[in-house]
DNA sequence: AAGTTACTTTTGAAAGC
DNA sequence: GCTTTAAAAAGTAACTT
């Protein structure tokens, strides 16, 4: 029934590759590597493989930015486990994975009317300012998501840890618009 | 304890000292934007509360006073926009409204968006548009939120471009350029605006 | 001095300006 | 291009307890 047909667009994870990294060395041997210390702590590397980014730390600790679903996450890990080793950095073998942030967009095919919508969610549970942004932002406990609400009836979900937190808070507003009459 | 005794009055100054230059910011600004009494005591209402509730941490008093006034004017029903109360304060538009959608959120102040009808009255004096133009620009609004025109879209631009169809129907026509100055949009905007209300509302615009 | 808050960077969608 | 949402990482800054 709920083929949510949501899409993933982006799954933000962080981990554990070693106790410690020479980021000047990693940006030498690496092409394409970006590394200021004064603007920013952390060294920024592409790849196109499955296309990500990673910020890498002088800690061993690396967030992983991008990629389009969690197995992209973990293959391209991987892959930079592997690249680090190949420069003569060893890395920690089974590495633990936490998906951190998932960022989807979802289609309600109906026009949608957000001051209706303000009314019907509450005032108290939901952000609409169009002077500021054209989006009504509204924020769910369960899952523990981000809905952003647009006219046209497309939906951007955001901070789920799962895909399926993500297609839940679509389903919850689903329900509730239809509930309400406002679908 | 005197140390106590002397800790807790120099707090407590410091405290007054704030609520008094929070007070003049709110009255400083207020004035340069030609507000009423009841808007300024609306917004020292809303700085107090904020206060009461420890909001200003992490904010400046500026920002927060800023903020207030912004929230006041629309609990008033007499709305100015961020740009305008960015104008005669001294932290920007993105703070301003970042502030307000904290203070909004945390005090419950539980605001509507402000309506395009609201700014008529104001718009149409800035441009000597007599009564009649005003009655059918909110009649075009009107016709606009019905048919799902305005969600999502400024509400400054929505109403500039109404009052600038309104101007043409009632034989006063003002330029998109003199409509765009007193609403603090572009010229732009109103032509976008306009033209989706002129065809989904069928107005006849001859130019 | 410790704690809070916010900002720096990266990624992606939405739609208006 | 900007605006909004979330999230981690390590660092700086400006505050309050």
């Amino acid at each position: 029934m709920s083929e949510s047909s949501i899409k993933i667009e982006n799954v933000v994870a962080s981990t554990k590759l070693a106790e410690a990294f020479d980021l000047i060395l990693i940006e030498s041997e690496f092409e394409g590597a970006e590394y200021n210390k004064q603007k920013f702590p952390g060294l920024v590397y592409r790849v196109l493989d499955p296309k990500a980014a990673f910020l890498v730390f002088t800690s061993g600790k690396v967030v992983c930015t991008g990629a389009k679903n969690v197995k992209d996450v973990h293959t391209v890990i991987g892959n930079m486990a592997k690249k680090l080793n190949g420069i003569g950095i060893p890395t920690i073998e089974n590495p633990q994975i936490t998906v951190q942030n998932i960022v989807a967009s979802a289609d309600l095919h109906t026009i949608l009317n957000l001051n209706a919508i303000a009314i019907g969610l509450g005032l108290e549970n939901i952000e609409y300012e169009p002077e500021q942004f054209p989006g009504l932002v509204y924020r769910i406990d369960v899952p523990k998501v981000v809905v952003l609400i647009f006219s046209s009836g497309k939906l951007v979900v955001t901070g789920g840890k799962s895909p399926e937190d993500c297609e839940r808070g679509v389903e919850v507003v689903r329900q509730q618009l239809d509930n309400m009459g406002l679908l | 304890r005197l140390r106590k005794w002397q800790r807790r009055i120099r707090v407590s100054n410091a405290t007054e000292r704030n609520l008094a230059f929070a007070l003049s910011e709110l009255d400083r600004m207020a004035s340069a934007l030609g507000l009423p009494r009841t808007v300024r005591e609306t917004a020292a209402v809303v700085y107090r509360k904020a206060v009461d509730k420890n909001l200003i941490r992490g904010r400046s008093i500026e920002g927060v006073a800023a903020a207030a006034l912004y929230a006041a004017c629309r609990q008033c029903s007499v709305p100015r926009t961020l740009d305008e109360i960015e104008e005669v304060s001294r932290v920007s538009r993105k703070e301003i409204g970042r502030t307000y959608r904290f203070i909004s959120r945390e005090l419950a102040l539980k605001l509507m968006p402000t309506s395009p009808i609201d700014y008529v009255p104001r718009f149409c004096s800035g441009l000597n548009l007599k009564g009649e133009v005003q009655s059918k620009s909110v009649e075009i609004l009107r016709q606009a939120s019905e048919k799902e025109l305005t969600s999502g879209r400024g509400p400054t631009g929505v109403a500039a471009a109404a009052i600038y169809i309104a101007s043409i129907l009632c034989g006063e026509r003002r330029t998109q350029r003199e409509v765009a100055d007193v609403a603090g949009v572009t010229e732009v905007t109103i032509r976008n605006r306009y033209k989706e209300l002129a065809e989904e509302l069928d107005i006849e615009i001859i130019l």
